[in-house]
DNA sequence: GTGTCAAAACCAGAATTTAGGTATTTTTAA
DNA sequence: TTAAAAATACCTAAATTCTGGTTTTGACAC
């Protein structure tokens, strides 16, 4: 299909009409890009890939009938050779890993300037999985995060098991059970986090949890 | 200032830059709009304001620096006249009813039509507040979702407020103490929550707000 | 090889929550 | 203007959590 020197086909799927119109101008403009489809759901899109058979997919991961991973699972099952870039406007290291496993090619943010777009797109390649820079940096940015939890709340690892465990609306004695020690542990520990997290009771350990995103 | 005939001066205070791109070529191609400034964020707005003194402003919520809430008070402090499109992906009644209350003018979605957001802006004035007729129906439609726990659930209003202060991590007597009742009344609401949502502990209650974003 | 930390386990009393009720007043809707 | 629903308040007993301890074991670091 692609020859050298030939522009690369794209279609997007993206239900921002906006975001469309500013992707469809940034194509436009673009000497190595020829957009040729649109679909605004998931319903849409399975048929136009198959149509077009394009080089490029263009995938949001909110569309109003479905997510972008139950599609990209989809599209995965009749067609290997599309370069499939998500593009969301979440920055979540999770979502990230997500989109690598189910066989995306490149997961870039909303956000991005119109010449990282670009630049992403001339590096996507079906064989390789496309970051930018910047989110690496964000999420390098959110682990540190997360230590807050290991070194400002100086958490251990089992202490943030045992949070969420007792966050799934568990008892001590449910947890104990789930983890195979003795409620007198689970209560050892819950009451170190307690006293680390400077809380008193369970409720505000779940609220915790919930505000820190553990669980 | 704006004569008639006269096309209208517009600012964007956008960080997303595909989606200035898209506005960009939307207005460009409008016979009635002018696009004269672009600020990335809070900083730079309120300078290009008082420099340009455009009719129409399209402000986004999210910036990186602050809250477009934030940035529309301090506005409305030098300017009365400046139409404000608050642009936003946020379907939220609570957002819209604040953008109105600060003294926006118009409350419109990201995901709206191109076509739309042209009609939005032909339509909005500074004494009126505009919303498409889509995101009214999306918030009535939330709003009967939230009958989920009046209706379905079954859940009275004073037993949300009960669930909202509990879940902040409040005990029993400190709910009473906050909601001016006896602790025995927060009890009873409490039983009767736990009934309706078939759970049987604090924690079980805590996950379900936040689950619900009842908080 | 000694010190520190994480994990596990136990005890006991005080406080709180949970589960079973009953009952009155206020508000809402028919 | 009633009848139903919601909000209020109280009681008791069992279960669980909370608070303040001690102790043992294993891993790892110096």
């Amino acid at each position: 299909m692609k020859e050298h020197g030939a522009k690369r086909k794209v279609i997007i799927c993206e239900d921002h009409e906006i975001v469309y119109t500013g992707l469809e101008l940034l194509l436009e403009k673009s000497a190595n890009y020829l957009l040729t489809g649109h679909a605004q759901n998931g319903k849409q899109l399975v048929p136009l890939i198959k149509e077009q058979n394009p080089d490029i997919l263009i995938l949001d991961l909110n569309l109003p009938d479905t997510d972008g991973f139950t599609l990209l699972k989809s599209i995965r099952e009749f067609n290997k050779k599309i370069c499939v870039v998500i593009l969301t406007m979440y920055q979540d290291e999770f979502l990230l890993e997500r989109a690598q496993a189910e066989g995306a090619n490149a997961y870039l943010l909303k956000n991005a300037a119109n010449d990282e777009l670009l630049r992403a797109l001339d590096a996507v390649h079906i064989d390789t999985f496309y970051v930018t820079r910047q989110l690496k940096e964000e999420l390098a940015k959110k682990k540190l995060f997360l230590d807050k939890f290991s070194q400002k709340m100086k958490l251990t690892r089992r202490e943030m098991e045992i949070i969420r465990v007792l966050s799934m609306g568990k008892t001590s004695d449910q947890a104990s059970i789930e983890l195979f020690i003795s409620p007198h542990t689970v209560d050892t520990h819950r009451k170190n986090i307690f006293r680390k997290l400077e809380i008193n009771n369970i409720s505000a350990l779940v609220k915790f949890a919930h505000d820190n995103k553990i669980i």
